[in-house]
DNA sequence: ATTTTTTATTTGGTTAACCAAATTTTTAAA
DNA sequence: TTTAAAAATTTGGTTAACCAAATAAAAAAT
């Protein structure tokens, strides 16, 4: 990662990335590289990991207990997320039930920050007449989940593909008897796992 | 309430509390009024209470749902209380059963920020040989909570006063079948309420 | 009515997190 | 290799929240 494209996704002038990884750098934890890219040590990796755990918990939290939608609850995930207490996410993920993805499929790290990620294929790479499970959604675009939560496309789902469009690589999958539609754009976002 | 007393709880500079009282005067949360004296307007009072529900929300949901005792929710609260969204909140309330009281009796604003507060005697001056339910205790510091959760006191509980001291003001009090002495001090923060 | 004490306010600073506009360095093209 | 473009860094500022010390005003005591 360097530092205009850190910039650029933060929305900071890149002066101020500059002076907070410095400053984090003196913390160690992160690295500056000999080709001034930015790494983050092992120190780093843990409390992101962390913040990770957090705020993936919270999500389950605000589906499954708060009856949020899916896609609402990243913004306030994004909050609770910064919540100062090792042991509250413990407890929390307990009070889940020790929960492994989030409401989009995401994995979520545990006490340790060990997290599995599965291997998975885009629905817009995937083979056809074979069956998937979906596991995962590449984009937290809010539009986009709504759509595919209208659809009830969501990780856990299964969908077997039929056919790629080969003029614009249209996909066409059947979820739940019913056959569908579906863009590349969207078929990028979606991400499966073959069924046994 | 006066600037010097409001810099002391705070733990903050006059000169600070002034500076950000004048803000809040702009934002018209608060109102200098000609002694110079600080009330909250009507306005800031919604703000205010609208913390407080979250702040008691927040302590139902640790020590209900996550298993907290009482006497460490306060600071986590302090934290919650800050998650911003009105929507949250209400949620959090349905979830929890919309509960009247936080853990340690005091009343939880409802959705418009109406509060129904209980008028209560404290233990040191209650009626001897009178019986009384426990709704609320005065004192938010961690011992003293720590304490009466030792002996099981807190709010909900049925006690009868036995009798006051004459010396020290120590009263003695029937808690379930069980006698035990309560120094002055512990009685003043323990309020009652009269049993029909 | 003075004097003393307390409280409020002003003034001059600091630090953290930002930014815009140079300037320098690095990388990519020609 | 030069030159052009992109990225990194420096420099000089701003704003919000703070504080300490000085001064002014108000309240209390004599
Ligand atoms: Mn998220
Ligand atoms: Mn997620
Ligand atoms: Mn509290
Ligand atoms: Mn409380």
């Amino acid at each position: 990662m360097n530092n205009t494209t850190l910039a650029k996704e933060l929305d900071l002038n890149p002066a101020t990335v500059l002076e907070m990884v410095r400053k984090l750098a003196v913390k160690k934890l992160v690295q500056i590289l000999s080709d001034k890219s930015i790494r983050l040590t092992e120190k780093g990796e843990k409390k992101a990991l962390l913040i990770i755990r957090k705020h993936r918990l919270w999500e389950v939290f605000l589906t499954e207990k708060l009856q949020y939608n899916w896609n609402e609850v990243h913004v306030l995930a994004e909050q609770l997320e910064h919540i100062e207490s090792v042991d509250l996410v413990d407890r929390l993920d307990a009070f889940l039930k020790f929960p492994t993805v989030d409401p989009h499929g995401d994995p979520i790290p545990d006490k340790n920050g060990n997290l599995k990620i599965k291997t998975t294929i885009s629905l817009d790479k995937a083979l056809i007449k074979k069956n998937y499970t979906i596991v995962n959604l590449a984009d937290t675009n809010d539009i986009f989940l709504q759509y595919l939560g209208e659809l009830k496309i969501k990780p856990g789902i299964k969908l077997k593909l039929l056919n790629r469009n080969e003029y614009d690589a249209t996909v066409s999958v059947i979820i739940s008897k019913k056959t569908l539609q579906l863009s590349n754009k969207v078929a990028k976002n979606i991400l499966l796992e073959l069924v046994n």
